[in-house]
RNA sequence: CGGGGCGUAGCGCAGCCUGGUAGCGCGCCUGCUUCGGGAGCAGGAGGCCGGAGGUUCGAAUCCUCUCGCCCCGACCA
C-alpha cells in the first residue's frame, strides 16, 4: 500500500477525552473514531488488525476442533424468558421494538440463541461432543462506557459454546478451550494469565477468566510470578487429553480480586508473589445444564434422553487491540508484534523526487510485494522526520529507509520498531531479508 | 446510577466572571527556501461559539430547559 492512496487520518496531539494509553495511540493513529459514547467507527489502520485478530482466533478455534458459525446481532425477546434473563439481564440490554411492536434485544451474548439452534437440529448422543462458535458484534449498555475499545458499548466476541453428554466431557471440552486460548493470546504476543475467576450472571461453578498484566488494567489480580512466563501448550498436545495441561496452569495460585483469598497468597513464597493490575482478554465457563434443562437441549442417548451440559468461551476481538498495545508501545507510539502488525515492512523515502531514491524505494516496494509481504510505502513528500515519527507511531515492526546517502554506496537501513536496532546493509540483502516471513 | 467537569475551526485551547458580534498554537491550502528524527519565511481558507427558548438596543458571555461527551465511584467480555 502507498501511504498517499491509503485513508491514515494521523493526529498529532493526543485527543482529551482519551485517558489510557492504548485509547490515546488508536485514535492517533487513525485506527477508530468515536461516534458515540462507546462505540466506535474502525478506520482502515485499526480494521486490518482487527481482522489479524480475528483470524488468529479463528485458526486457533479450528484447531481445537470448534467449528464456526454466525449467529444474528437481533434476538426475540421470547428466548430470553425462556432462560430468564430478560428479566435478569437489567438495563445492560438494548431492548427494541420492531415495526410489530414485537420485542426485541441487540444480543450481548447468545447462550439462549445457540441453545435453541442446538435443540433444534441435533437429535443423537452420536453427535457430541460439539463446539460451535461464531465471532459477531455485541451491545452490552454499559453505565459507563470507557477506555476506548476495551470498555466499548459495541464490541466484537468471539464466543464458542460446547455440548457434551457428561459432565467429565464437558470438562474436556473446557480442556481444549483453556489450551487454545493459552495458544491464541501467545500467537498475537501477549502473556495470558489464567486465573480462577467467579461466574458471574451467567452461572455455573468452573470459570476461568485469561489475564493480560498492564498497568492500566481494569481490575487488581493476584498470582505466583512463574505463571507469568509459563509457555503456551502449543499444537502438538493431545487435544482429547488435556488434563495436564490445565493442572500444571492451575496448580500455582492466580485470581482475580472477586476471587482472591489473601491467605493462600500469602503461602507464596513472597518473591514469588505478583499483585498486579490486569486486562481480562478471554473468560471461559462450564454451566453444565443451566441453559439446556430450563430449554430443554436434549439428545438421545443409548438409555434414553440425556440433557446435554454446556460451557461458554468468551474472547473479546476488538478490546484485545487495546490490551495489546497497552501491553506493548513506548513514548514513540505502537509496537505491533508482528502476528497483529497492520504492515509488516514501512519504506521510509528519504528523499521523495530524488531519482535514485525513488527507483529504489519503488523497487523494494515491488520486491516486496511480490514477495507476500504487507507493505507500506511512505511515498508522501514530508521531511524525513516526520516520516520516521509517522511509522513509528503507527508500530509498524520493520522499516526499511532509504536516502540518498546510503544509496550512493549501494546501502539502506533496516530498522526494527521493537528494539530500535538500525542495520546498514546493501540494499539487495535488505530486500532478501526482509522477503522472509 | 451517585458525585464532579466540559461542549468555541479538523485537533489542543483562550475569550465568559465585568454583554458590544471571535482569537492563539498545531494541522490544512499556495508559493519560495529547506531536506536523515514531527523545518523556516510569506500569503490564505476554515467557526450560525452543541441545540431550543428567554432577558437585553445588543448574548459565545446572563437565565431556563435540553442534547452530547469526559472523569471519580459502584457495575461489567
Amino acid at each position: 500500500m502507498r501511504l498517499s492512496r491509503f485513508f491514515l487520518p494521523l493526529l498529532k496531539e493526543n485527543p482529551a477525552e482519551a485517558q489510557i494509553v492504548s485509547h490515546r495511540l488508536m485514535l492517533r493513529t487513525g485506527m477508530i473514531r468515536q461516534e458515540a459514547a462507546g462505540i466506535y467507527a474502525w478506520l482502515p489502520l485499526g480494521l486490518k488488525v482487527l481482522k489479524k485478530i480475528e483470524k488468529i482466533v479463528e485458526e486457533e478455534m479450528t484447531r481445537a476442533g470448534a467449528i464456526q458459525l454466525l449467529m444474528p446481532t437481533l434476538q426475540l425477546a421470547d428466548l430470553w424468558r425462556e432462560s430468564g434473563r430478560y428479566e435478569d439481564y437489567g438495563q445492560e440490554m438494548l431492548r427494541i421494538k420492531d415495526r410489530h411492536e414485537r420485542e426485541m434485544l441487540y444480543g450481548p451474548t447468545n447462550e439462549e440463541m445457540i441453545t435453541e439452534i442446538f435443540r433444534g437440529t441435533v437429535r443423537s448422543y452420536k453427535d457430541l461432543p460439539l463446539n460451535l462458535f461464531h465471532i459477531q458484534w455485541k451491545f452490552r449498555d454499559e453505565q459507563r462506557p470507557r477506555f476506548g475499545v476495551m470498555r466499548g458499548r459495541e464490541f466484537l466476541m468471539k464466543d464458542a459454546y460446547s455440548f457434551d453428554i457428561d459432565e467429565a466431557s464437558a470438562r474436556k471440552a473446557y480442556n481444549r478451550m483453556f489450551a487454545a486460548y493459552l495458544n491464541t493470546f501467545s500467537r498475537m504476543g501477549l502473556k495470558a494469565v489464567p486465573m480462577r475467576a467467579d461466574t458471574g450472571p451467567i452461572g455455573g461453578d468452573l470459570s476461568h477468566e485469561f489475564i493480560i498484566l498492564a498497568e492500566t488494567g481494569e481490575s487488581a489480580v493476584f498470582c505466583h510470578k512463574d505463571l507469568v512466563d509459563m509457555p503456551a501448550p502449543g499444537n502438538d498436545v493431545d487435544w482429547d487429553n488435556l488434563e495436564g495441561v490445565f493442572q500444571e496452569r492451575t496448580a500455582l495460585y492466580a485470581a482475580t480480586e472477586e476471587m482472591h483469598d489473601p491467605e493462600a497468597f500469602a503461602k507464596i513464597p513472597e518473591d514469588k508473589q505478583l499483585s498486579a493490575r490486569g486486562i481480562e482478554v478471554g473468560h471461559i465457563f462450564y454451566f453444565g445444564e443451566k441453559y439446556s434443562k430450563p430449554m430443554r437441549a436434549v439428545v438421545n442417548g443409548p438409555d434414553g434422553e440425556i440433557t446435554v451440559h454446556m460451557g461458554s468461551y468468551g474472547v473479546g476481538v476488538s478490546r484485545l487491540l487495546g490490551a495489546i498495545i497497552e501491553a506493548s508501545h513506548d513514548e514513540a507510539g505502537i509496537i505491533w508484534p508482528e502476528s497483529v502488525a497492520p504492515f509488516e515492512v514501512a519504506i521510509i523515502n528519504l528523499r521523495q523526487g530524488d531519482t535514485a531514491c525513488d527507483a529504489a524505494c519503488e523497487k523494494a516496494y515491488k520486491a516486496l510485494t511480490a514477495a507476500g509481504r504487507d507493505v507500506l510505502y511512505h511515498d508522501s513528500d514530508e521531511r524525513a522526520g516526520a516520516k520516521f515519527a509517522a511509522m513509528d507511531l503507527i508500530g509498524v515492526p520493520w522499516q526499511l529507509i532509504i536516502g540518498p546517502k546510503g544509496l550512493a554506496d549501494g546501502q539502506v537501513e533496516i530498522k526494527n520498531r521493537a528494539t530500535g536496532e538500525r542495520l546498514t546493509v546493501p540494499f539487495d540483502e535488505a530486500l532478501a531479508q526482509l522477503s522472509k516471513a
